[in-house]
DNA sequence: CATAAACTACACTGTACAGTGTACATATCT
DNA sequence: AGATATGTACACTGTACAGTGTAGTTTATG
């Protein structure tokens, strides 16, 4: 029996995640060109060689953390679409998932860091804001979904689905991401989720 | 009788835009801290001794191209609302002034330097982005006139106008700063200012 | 043509940083 | 307790880069 040191496991997987956490903390803050791996090291509370004897490289080390990033945000259960519930109600449900997720403190890391580093290189920028839409198809399903239904009169969901995404990301995503501005509090987060809604079905509902 | 050389005016000067021109292909292509100064001489022609010469540091040089890519696009009309012509014809207009803005290299060049650079320096990012969305009070105007005068049912311009802007943005602003996408082109531009525009009057318009 | 201003080549300083090699220490496992 | 895996301290290489100093050349101007 292992009299491990109270609190978790092996030393060399406390030390990983030491390492791990340090370095999204100073990618965050910094970016990454301008996050030094010594500052990472002495952040982690481990010496430089350390973090080498984990991760090769300064490269590895950044997808890696982008990785685990994504793990933390992987938590999507779809929303389908119901002909027995009002549109409105649905649509609002959905909206409040969205937002769930751009209050998540992990997501809006996750995207910082990743826009910060892809801006300028193309195909990392593609990949990662490729799987990030990913998390946007729920939508797009939905609204087909109800058209099929013959409740929405669109012949383009994903249009329609970046419509509705473009009223709400404007207000809770990309000022959050460029600026760096607190989220959404609840009430601003109900006009902006009604709002965008009524405005949707004013348009597209039939 | 200065018999200067053919195209344009003294030779320090033509050096110094050489330096501007070659300074915002290297920022717009490799952000700031990736860019050197060696490197900007090199393209621009020019001795690195001559940058300095005229621009005391990377600092400054950086700061007086975001001044000057400014300067290249305050040519900002401001429409007026206008009892007498469709609410739809206008806010079309208004839409169509902000596609020439996006359709602007030298304005997306703008954006996406200061939000590359900004994106991890906020008082750099509040002071860039402050200054742009002073040329998004343009449309926030007409919507508080047309408010006024009772066409329109919203006494929270400022909000509308983010919204309508999301419209837009999720389109033809985001994906070209994030992902360095190319402009729409005339047709898409035409579906999504022409949606935006139905959208937001089958919800606002009396 | 003389003079001042601007440009150039180039060598140089200082710093920051990615990544490595090593000798020694500490932890873990059997 | 002894063997093995990990961690640490530290010195070191090589590179890239901001910024400077200088001596000499080119360009404009009275």
């Amino acid at each position: 029996m292992p009299s491990f040191p109270a609190t978790s496991q092996r030393l060399t997987d406390r030390k990983r995640s030491a390492i791990i956490e340090a370095a999204i903390d100073e990618f965050r803050l910094s970016g990454y060109e301008t996050t030094s791996m010594d500052r990472i090291a002495a952040r982690a509370g481990v010496s430089k060689r350390t973090v080498y004897n984990h991760f090769p490289s300064k490269e590895v080390l950044f997808a890696e953390i982008l990785h685990h990033l994504w793990q933390a945000i992987s938590g999507g259960e779809e929303l389908a679409y119901r002909a027995d519930r009002p549109l409105r109600d649905q649509l609002l449900e959905l909206i409040a998932q969205k937002f769930r997720l751009l209050n998540d403190e992990a997501f809006v890391s996750l995207a910082r860091v990743a826009i910060a580093a892809g801006i300028h290189s193309p195909e990392r920028a593609h990949d990662m804001v490729a799987r990030m839409s990913e998390r946007e198809e729920g939508l797009t399903v939905w609204i087909r979904a109800a058209a099929a239904a013959g409740r929405l009169k669109t012949n383009d969901p994903v249009f329609a689905s970046h419509q509705l995404q473009g009223l709400i990301k404007g207000f809770a995503f990309w000022p959050q991401i460029t600026l760096a501005q607190p989220p959404l509090d609840a009430a601003a987060q109900k006009q902006v989720a009604e709002t965008a809604v009524d405005m949707f079905l004013a348009y597209y509902a039939l």
